[in-house]
DNA sequence: TGCGTCACG
DNA sequence: ACGTACGTGACGCAA
């Protein structure tokens, strides 16, 4: 068999467009090469992998097809061709034409047309030939028999799948492909604006498919069907028979198919070079042409992907790098590429005591140097270090070798300490919240000014991916050693640090400080952007990844003896309660998977009829559906218990001591910095931001976190009502702000104005119902939500909200012209200017729209709450270091701090914290804290 | 690796 | 007709 491979250019430029959505290709000429670089990809990989024979690449025209002729609201809705598509699509023509591959290209119709045209020629002419039409488009499904398949390419994750027409009918769930017309007839397809018949959905449709088998059978059934879904029936069949007709890719289309002119062939290396060139995709380029793309000797060394003998996936010979010594001369050649990380540069190995006095000597005549250390563990505590690399212009910079002798390795540190300890230098580096804990290990303090190019690009886009080598491809667009390359990917067999030839690893670390220095000019002019930007990074996030640090390397002290008590205890009862579940249930099963559970709840013991399935066809066995059939069974609360103590033992009482740092036996978290959309900080390794309190078990798991020896305690500050404080002074609603300023139970005044009693009145399930309409207000909840938050009807539950807005008028003000500003700039910012980019706040989709507006609401509340936390920590950090006190901060979680307080200094503590968390940002709107202190964090609440 | 579930604010 | 409250991270299962 001979295979065609049939490509659909818009929709394959579509797709790439949005996959890179996160983080866009960007050259230096500020061209997005996103979607011409995931297209170029996509036709390689194929090429590549599957080895066609025939090649051929569909585009559509301009021109109005048959489709927008007879129905003139044909993709009439569709959003503006994005600009960086539009720019793109001269590009993917012009490298299709480098490929040498032919454009099947007709006036008056589209790809989709010309393809299925071609496919069907090709099988009739030629039995030896098998079609692959390259296209994420569902609706080619109706194309597909025995020797045309579809070929949806790699995407998000998940990998290349070919549908033949049993994968075709088995998606959609219908007999056979030509069906598959039908299906789109009734459903109709809102992003071509074809409308098919109101009230039929993907399941309507399939039940009524499987039912009648198709549109004309199933129109002259109606009279079998009841109600509204009859009356659209027979209201729109002509609207359906329409729509399936817009649907229908046509096959008939005036075009040749001519075999020669579709055989592979090799890529026209005149044309193919400079565009390459222009586009800058280096690494694409090597992959097919073979050669090396920039004169970087030492890169061609590392590098084992290009071999002088290797041939290139075109199957040509590929040429041996030319050994290449960069001159003086050669490096102003190419200096006009200034954004080009791997143009010339020198990386020098700089290796015993005086050779590293001169650097250090070197690098403190600078006034800013871009650092980097590599070392033995990504977990700061554990690090040993390996070597650290100095930039200090582009394209040159420095490694150091660290011995493993660690009372050498100390030694050899200590050199550094002063030029880290100078105030006049500027420091640079990646995360740099790592490297001074790193250092801190060795005794050594960073201080004075510092830029952290993560941090940077966490105020630029907060949404985006954050890491350097994210960076490097976007802003310099050029893609740095991986690490994997020195050590393998992660797992078992990943190596170690100190096993990398000294070579390779100055190479890769050197690069790592010349690319992070390189990236700093780039963000600084985007961070200029937003006037508040540089000072929310430099004022804000910088000091505080100084503070994070320190409490990171602080650690928690965990009651081990304690916890193993309790996993003893979690382990007899949950064995009984699984007992108890295999009694009722009448068989052994595992009751942690929730397939199997789903099986025995509602096929064996047929608890819901109507039970629901997950978009994988599992039934969902989730906490709510759940609780709900707590009356009927009694398996499903012992199926929650059994959940709770599972859970609880798993991940904290049995995972938190395995965490303990064999070197200081403490616990230490990471604090993430650049995680979260709204300016949040998250926790990882473990997640100290959710140690359980909301069950009576599960906040037993706090009494494990213990003070450091008998002469401390645990101190715990936390913000009361912060969002809800924040989201008054915000809308400046005066009932609101009353409350809070006469310090009344907010819940409770809530309740009272929206329930229309006096506050006296106000019963416990009054202000339950209230509190959870401030919680819902504060995410943009709807009527929907809030009744199924409190039980109540829809009816019930709109009331409530609508006089919630009669009694707080400015909040509802609030929400509304949070949702207009935000339409017209396309993001929402704190109140220290962080901000969060609403990319489908006019969608026309509307879940897309209804997302983006409540994440408008909450943004800016939750992330003001955020940068005020994040002030006080780094004034409570500068208060505790200012007066020498023996106390720690220890954890923070999200509206709460937790310190290690010595008892000599608890009440001193106490004054000023409460000070400097209320006084941290002025709202105009009153702050108040609740502070606790106990012999663990559960006494300190 | 993706999914379902569940812990927190 | 659909979905329906924001923001996270970790675990076990199943493929």
């Amino acid at each position: 068999m001979k295979k065609l491979f049939l490509f659909d250019a818009m929709a394959l430029i579509y797709r790439a467009h949005f996959a890179f959505a996160k983080t866009p290709r960007i050259s230096s000429k500020g061209l997005n090469t996103s979607a011409v670089f995931g297209f170029t990809n996509t036709i390689l990989e194929v090429i590549q992998k599957e080895k066609p024979d025939y090649l051929g690449v569909a585009f559509d025209t301009s021109a109005p097809t048959f489709r927008h002729i007879e129905y003139t609201p044909y993709k009439a809705q569709r959003e503006k061709q994005p600009e960086d598509i539009t720019i793109a699509i001269p590009y993917v023509k012009k490298l299709v034409e480098a490929l040498d591959i032919p454009i099947l290209i007709l006036d008056g119709y589209e790809a989709d047309d010309i393809i299925g045209t071609i496919a069907k020629k090709a099988v009739r002419a030629n039995p030896e030939i098998e079609v692959y039409m390259m296209t994420p488009d569902k609706d080619y499904g109706q194309l597909v028999e025995e020797r045309i398949k579809m070929y949806k390419p790699a995407f998000m994750g998940k990998g290349v799948e070919v549908l033949g027409p049993k994968e075709v009918c088995a998606k959609w769930n219908i007999q056979n492909v030509d069906q598959v017309i039908d299906m789109l007839g009734l459903m109709g397809d809102a992003v071509d604006n074809i409308p098919g018949v109101p009230g039929v959905g993907e399941k309507t449709a399939q039940k009524l498919i499987e039912e009648y088998g198709s549109m004309e059978n199933l129109f002259k059934n109606t009279d079998k069907l009841k109600g509204k879904l009859r009356e659209n029936l027979e209201n729109f069949q002509e609207q359906g028979m329409l729509s399936r007709h817009l649907a229908t890719i046509l096959c008939e289309v005036p075009i040749e198919y001519e075999e020669e002119r579709l055989i592979k062939t090799e890529p026209n290396r005149e044309l193919l070079e400079p565009l390459l060139d222009e586009l800058e995709f280096r690494t694409l380029r090597r992959r097919i042409l073979g050669e090396e793309p920039e004169p970087v000797a030492a890169k061609a060394k590392a590098s084992p992907k290009v071999a002088a003998n290797q041939m290139d996936m075109f199957g040509s010979p590929v040429a041996a790098p030319a050994d290449f010594m960069m001159s003086d001369e050669a490096e102003e050649a190419v200096s006009h590429f200034n954004n080009l990380a791997n143009t010339a540069h020198q990386y020098h190995l700089v290796q015993g005591e005086a050779a590293i006095k001169s650097l250090i000597g070197f690098l403190a005549r600078q006034t800013s140097f871009c650092f980097d250390t590599e070392t033995t563990s990504l977990t700061a505590v554990e690090a040993e270090l390996v070597g650290m690399s100095f930039a200090y212009r582009k394209g040159e910079a420095f490694y150091v070798p660290f011995p493993a002798d660690q009372a050498e390795a100390q030694a050899q540190v200590d050199l550094f300490k002063e030029l880290f300890a100078n105030e006049a230098i500027q420091k640079v580096a990646q995360n740099i919240k790592y490297d001074m804990s790193v250092l801190a290990n060795y005794g050594v303090e960073i201080k004075g000014a510092t830029y952290d190019t993560m941090l940077a690009h966490y105020l630029i886009e907060p949404e985006k991916r954050h890491n350097m080598d994210a960076l490097s491809m976007a802003y310099l667009s050029y893609e740095p050693l991986s690490i994997e390359t020195l050590i393998g990917k992660k797992g078992a067999k990943q190596g170690n640090m100190r096993d990398v030839a000294l070579e390779d690893i100055k190479e890769y670390a050197a690069e790592d400080a010349d690319v992070t220095l390189q990236l700093k000019p780039f963000l600084d002019e985007q961070l200029a952007k937003n006037p508040k930007a540089i000072e929310l990074l430099n004022e804000v996030e910088l000091p505080l990844a100084r503070v994070l640090s320190k409490i990171e390397c602080e650690g928690v002290n965990l009651d081990v003896a304690f916890l193993q008590e309790m996993s003893k205890t979690l382990e007899t009862d949950s064995r009984e309660v699984q007992q108890k579940i295999f009694e009722v249930a009448g068989q052994e099963f595992n009751v942690a998977s929730p397939k199997q559970l789903g099986e025995i709840l509602f096929e064996k013991l047929k608890l819901d009829p109507k039970a629901k399935k997950t978009k994988t066809g599992q039934y969902q066995t989730g906490e709510e559906i759940l609780s709900k059939l707590e009356a009927e069974h009694e398996i499903a609360r012992l199926i929650l218990d059994f959940r709770e103590l599972q859970k609880l033992k798993s991940t904290y009482v049995d995972a938190l001591p395995q965490l303990i740092s064999p070197k200081t036996g403490r616990i230490h978290t990471s604090f993430m910095q650049a995680v979260t959309a709204t300016g949040r900080l998250s926790s990882k390794d473990p997640n100290l931001q959710n140690i359980p309190i909301r069950t009576p078990r599960g906040r037993e798991i706090r009494k494990a976190f213990i003070p450091r020896d008998e002469n401390f305690q645990i101190l715990s500050a936390d913000y009361s009502q912060i969002e809800l404080r924040i989201m008054a002074a915000f809308a400046q609603d005066e009932a609101m702000l009353n409350a809070f300023n006469q310090g009344i139970d907010v819940h409770k005044a809530t309740a009272a104005k929206v329930f229309k009693v006096g506050l006296d009145e106000v019963t416990s399930e009054l202000r339950r119902r209230a509190k959870a309409v401030n919680f819902g207000i504060i995410y943009g909840q709807s009527a929907f939500g809030l009744a199924g938050s409190l039980g109540i009807s829809r009816t019930e539950a709109k009331e409530i909200i609508d006089q919630y807005f009669v009694e707080f008028p400015g909040v509802k003000a609030f929400m509304d012209t949070t949702i207009t500003n935000a339409r017209e700039l396309g993001y929402v910012e704190t109140v220290l200017g962080r901000r969060r980019y609403l990319r489908d706040i006019l969608s026309a989709n509307m879940n897309e729209r209804s997302f983006a507006e409540r994440n408008a609401i909450n943004a800016p509340i939750q992330g003001s709450a955020a940068d005020m936390i994040k002030v006080a920590m780094i004034r409570i950090q500068a208060f505790i270091e200012r007066e020498n006190l023996k106390s720690r901060m220890i954890l923070t979680v999200h509206d709460e701090l937790v310190f290690d307080a010595h008892v000599s200094e608890i009440d001193y503590l106490r004054t000023h914290i409460d000070e400097i968390m209320c006084q941290a940002l002025d709202l105009g709107v009153k702050i108040e804290t609740g502070i606790g202190v106990g012999m663990n964090w559960l006494e300190a609440h």
